[in-house]
DNA sequence: GTGAAAGCGCTAACAG
DNA sequence: CTGTTAGCGCTTTCAC
């Protein structure tokens, strides 16, 4: 595989036109100063060769990109239905997005935020969405929002989804089927939003009167592989629970194929709820009951809050959190003994 | 809002630390010839300084920057579920992730693959994935892989599904029913796709031996838009088909829509048939039957392309064609009047 | 109106 | 072992 031919550059550009690249920098940015004619040889050339600007040498040297970035840890139903929503606040906006990803590697999943900020802030993007991001420090330069940020006050702006709420009334709908021995599958614990979760679980057993018992919690880690475990471990027990709270659908729809694999009929032996309404909960079988976050909006939302941050303009709300609701499919019933 | 602090760079490090830049890079690229003592100081600093080069400056020096990039006119359903696909491709590879998305705006929307490639290639990113690209011409340096491309030969490596194939077993399908007056809701014309799955319709009706009518066919574009008022045209008909077979899921989603505006039933007055499987199609109201394309798996199977492209390994295959098939779910029925 | 030169942050020779 | 220097592609003074 040879290089069949580089991409031009200002240099080559400058060469053919038989002028210097300082004057072909002026004819790209419409600056005044270039003769008629000049600018009309300098653009048949870039149309001919095809010129177009390096991002790259452009935001070295500029500081202002219209660029910008989403720093995501993977790209999972969850990050690209908020992509989704970043794009619907970019359109007409001026700004063109990247989205930045690593391997989703095991490696250094921790801090992978700062390491993109540092990366890309500055240069490359004018500022950045961070998708649920763990460690985050002092600011660094450019404007930053987060979605779903980690525990404890951040001092940057953030949009996210009433969790605690949302797992109140999903822990209550079971309740109200009948159910006692609920099992919670918890999330990431560095996440805000499974500490939120599992805090609605219980308060909404406390109301109930029904008492928490510590053998019901699993960490899922809202992760597809450690929740299969995890749910093995609740289901395969004779002890086992008539219902599992996953606090997401990744690891709601683990539970239920743990389940299958075990005999176990869905929702006939065993009821779960997720998290989240990702566009696949409604796929699996049976389609999944769980608690909708607006997703694509936090993404809109996320975007345009960020947008204004860049602009210095002023951002009435700083901490913006979405409402969350039950959605009842088919993964839930009252239990086999129920009253 | 003023910059709280700026990202620190290489020569901050070297300032703080007592050192040359030269040594600083030294010391991040793990060459030899650095003091143990030196190199423990150097560290500490730029922990300290939670310093991280800058991809920018990297990749402007190096032409090596692992990073591969997927080059998208907007993020909607099929780009997201292709990038999954991509995600899934890049874990372990030691390549992180790009995705260039511009506002999906109106504007220059041909020729945008162009741009973005030339914006980034050569700097940023060693290889690019192009999704649905229309005008590609030479090739500019780095490695290209296409999905779903525009008309008429590529001379570069591209993974898309059977389009034809699927668009005669979806026809088939829909006059096997007893449909007889069967709409197509046209793709966008510049891709091979939408052309491949005109002529598999046109097939299908011809081996039925029901005549082609042009009244019947509309472009969808594959754009929500464009398809709202195209079946409207189509269903506001005195001469309206029983069935329409969509380009793809969201033209198909949205002539079910307009069909329930003019209070067609769907499937009873309608049938509607789609192209895609994006998660989305099975959520609508009925269920879509639709035509498989395994995005997720292109996307996959082109970041493996791309990777030995960059590589320089050998490609077996550089048109590579994946498996497409009916998916049958409420969107289809035999027709009001059928035998 | 045009070009020479400096510098954005970084790396790779090459001297010392 | 360490620092000086040049240059990646581009924009921007500032002379000419």
């Amino acid at each position: 595989m040879h290089q069949p031919r580089a991409r031009a550059t200002i240099r080559d550009v400058a060469e053919h036109a038989g002028v210097s690249v300082a004057t072909v920098s002026k004819v790209i940015n419409q600056r005044y100063g270039v003769a008629a004619d000049t600018t009309a040889r300098v653009q048949a050339v870039i149309s001919e060769l095809g010129y177009e600007a390096s991002l790259v040498a452009q935001s070295l040297r500029n500081h202002r990109t219209n660029v910008i970035g989403i720093l995501v840890a993977d790209l999972e139903p969850f990050s690209t239905e908020l992509l989704k929503g970043a794009a619907d606040a970019i359109r007409g906006s001026g700004f063109e997005l990247v989205v930045y990803s690593a391997g989703g590697g095991t490696s250094d999943m921790v801090g992978w935020e700062r390491r993109y900020l540092s990366r890309l802030s500055g240069t490359l993007v004018d500022g950045a969405v961070l998708v649920t991001p763990t460690v985050v420090e002092v600011q660094q330069g450019a404007p930053v929002v987060a979605v779903d940020p980690h525990t404890g006050p951040s001092d940057f702006p953030t949009v996210d989804a009433d969790s605690l709420r949302g797992a109140r009334v999903a822990t209550e709908y079971l309740l109200g089927l009948g159910h006692r021995r609920i099992a919670l599958l918890a999330g990431r614990e560095d996440l805000q939003s499974a500490k939120l979760r599992e805090q609605g679980y219980r308060e909404a057993l406390d109301v109930a009167g029904v008492p928490f018992v510590d053998s019901l919690v699993r960490i899922g880690g809202y992760d597809a592989e450690l929740a299969t475990s995890a749910a093995r471990e609740l289901l395969d027990s004779p002890e086992r629970p008539s219902a599992v709270f996953a606090a997401n659908d990744i690891t709601a729809i683990a539970t239920i194929a743990v389940a299958q694999e075990l005999g176990l009929r869905v929702p006939e032996d065993l009821s779960v709820v997720g998290f989240d309404n990702i566009p696949e909960s409604a796929l699996c079988n049976p389609p999944l009951t769980t608690v909708n976050q607006p997703i694509r909006t936090m993404g809109h939302r996320a975007v345009e809050m960020l947008i204004r941050l860049i602009r210095e303009q002023p951002v009435e709300l700083t901490h913006l959190t979405l409402d969350t609701e039950l959605v009842v499919r088919g993964s839930t019933a009252p239990p086999a003994s129920a009253p």
